[in-house]
DNA sequence: AGCCGATGTCAACACGCGTTGGCCTACAGT
DNA sequence: ACTGTAGGCCAACGCGTGTTGACATCGGCT
C-alpha cells in the first residue's frame, strides 16, 4: 500500500473494470441473475471469466456492484404539491428509460433473495426516504410509499419484462397522463376510513 | 386405444401426474423457472426425476403443464359500473392468495421468454377480454386494460415476490380501498388530451 | 395362470456452470 | 537494464443440471 497517495489512484485496470460492470449490468438486465453467466459477460467486456472473479471475487459480489442503483429523486419538499405525482412518474420513466440498471434489479429480485432484498433497500432508502418529505403526516409515508411502489414497479414489469403490448406502445407523456394522478393520489389522498384507528 | 370409452379415461397414474403438478406449481412459485429443479420438484411429489420427463417431456412441458392459468374473472357487464375497481382489486388479490400459480408465472416471466408470451397470453385473452366488456370506447379497452394490468401485476410483485414491508402488511380489505380507486380510474376515465387524436 | 403394457427405479451421460491455480506478459520504480 | 508486481490468459476441477435408456414390478386382461 502506497500511504502517500490517495486512495482511489487510478489503476491501469480501471477500464477492464468498467467494461466488466457494463456488460454485467446489461446481461442482468437482459437474463436475470440465474441466466446472467460470467462466462457471457466475460466474454461481451472480451476479457477472461477469471478476471471478473479476480475483481469482484463471485457472482453475487459481482452482482452486487452492478446493482448499485441511484434513483436520482429530486428533493420533493420543493415540487409544488399538486405536480408530485406528474414530477415523479415522469422522472422514473426517465431515469429506467436511460439506465437499464433497475430493470436489471427487477428481473433479478423475481429468483435472487440478496436482489430482492437490495431492491427492498433501494426503496427504503431512497424513495420512502423522499416520500417522507413530501408527505403531511409521517405515520403514513411508508405506507404511500410502498403504494407508489406499487404501481412504479407494475410499469416497469410489464413495460419492460412481460413486455404487454398495450404498455410497451404509450409513450413516456401518455404514461405520465395516465400514471400521474395515481401515483398523486397515493400521495396525497387522506387515509381511507378503517376498521382499525392506525397503521 | 380403447375408441369405445371416453378419451378421459382414468389413468392409474392420475395421482402421481397430480403431485408432480402439485410440486411443480410450488417450486417455480417459490423458486422461479432457473432455480426450480426437476430433481427437487420429484423429490417433492417423491417420485423419480424420470417420470417428470415421461409424463411432461420436458422442464418446459412441465411448466407450460403447471402455468396453466384461469383468472376466474366475473362478467364485468353485470358489475355496477362504479364498483369495478372494487370488485375487480377484491377479485385478484383473492384469487393470488388462495393459488400460487400467477405467482410462479410472473417469478418465472422475469427470466423466461416463454413465460413472459405466456404471462402476455393471459393478460390478452382473459383480462383484455372482460375490460373490454365494461368499457365504453371498445378502441380504448386494450390501453385500459394494460394499466390495469401494470397495477395489478406490481401489487403482486411487491407483495409476493419483493415483498416490500407496507406492501405485506396491508390487508385485502385496505388494499381494495387504496388501490380500487385507481383500477376504477383507468378503466372509467375518460380519454386524457392528447397530441395525437386516436391511436 | 400367463401375458403385456403401464408404472416406476436406477445409473449414467453430456453439458455448462462458478471457481481455482499456474503461467506468461508488460509496465513502473530503481 | 533489472526486477517486482499487477494485469491477463489458459486449462482444469468439481458440481449440479436436464435428459436418456435399460431394467424391475405391478395390475388388468384373456
Amino acid at each position: 500500500m502506497d500511504v502517500t497517495e490517495p486512495a482511489t489512484r487510478a489503476r491501469r485496470s480501471d477500464a477492464t473494470r468498467a467494461a466488466i460492470l457494463r456488460a454485467a449490468r446489461e446481461r442482468f438486465a437482459t437474463d436475470g441473475y440465474d441466466r446472467a453467466t460470467i462466462r457471457a459477460i466475460a466474454a461481451d467486456a472480451r476479457i477472461d471469466p477469471s478476471m471478473v472473479m479476480r475483481y469482484y471475487g463471485s457472482k453475487e459480489g459481482l452482482f452486487a456492484a452492478a446493482a448499485e442503483f441511484d434513483l436520482r429523486l429530486p428533493d420533493l419538499a420543493e415540487v409544488p404539491p399538486d405536480r408530485l405525482g406528474e414530477t415523479l412518474t415522469r422522472h422514473f420513466v426517465r431515469r429506467w428509460e436511460a439506465d437499464g440498471t433497475l430493470v436489471a434489479l427487477l428481473r433479478a429480485a423475481a429468483t435472487n433473495p440478496g436482489a430482492a432484498e437490495r431492491m427492498r433497500g433501494v426503496f427504503a432508502d431512497q424513495l420512502a426516504a423522499a416520500v417522507a418529505r413530501s408527505v403531511a403526516d409521517p405515520a403514513t409515508a411508508a405506507r404511500r410509499a410502498g403504494l407508489v411502489a406499487s404501481q412504479i414497479l407494475g410499469l416497469a414489469l410489464t413495460r419492460y419484462v412481460v413486455r404487454l403490448p398495450p404498455v410497451v406502445d404509450l409513450d413516456p407523456e401518455e404514461l405520465t397522463t395516465w400514471v400521474g394522478p395515481t401515483i398523486q393520489r397515493y400521495l396525497t389522498q387522506p387515509l381511507p376510513p378503517s376498521r382499525a384507528s392506525g397503521g
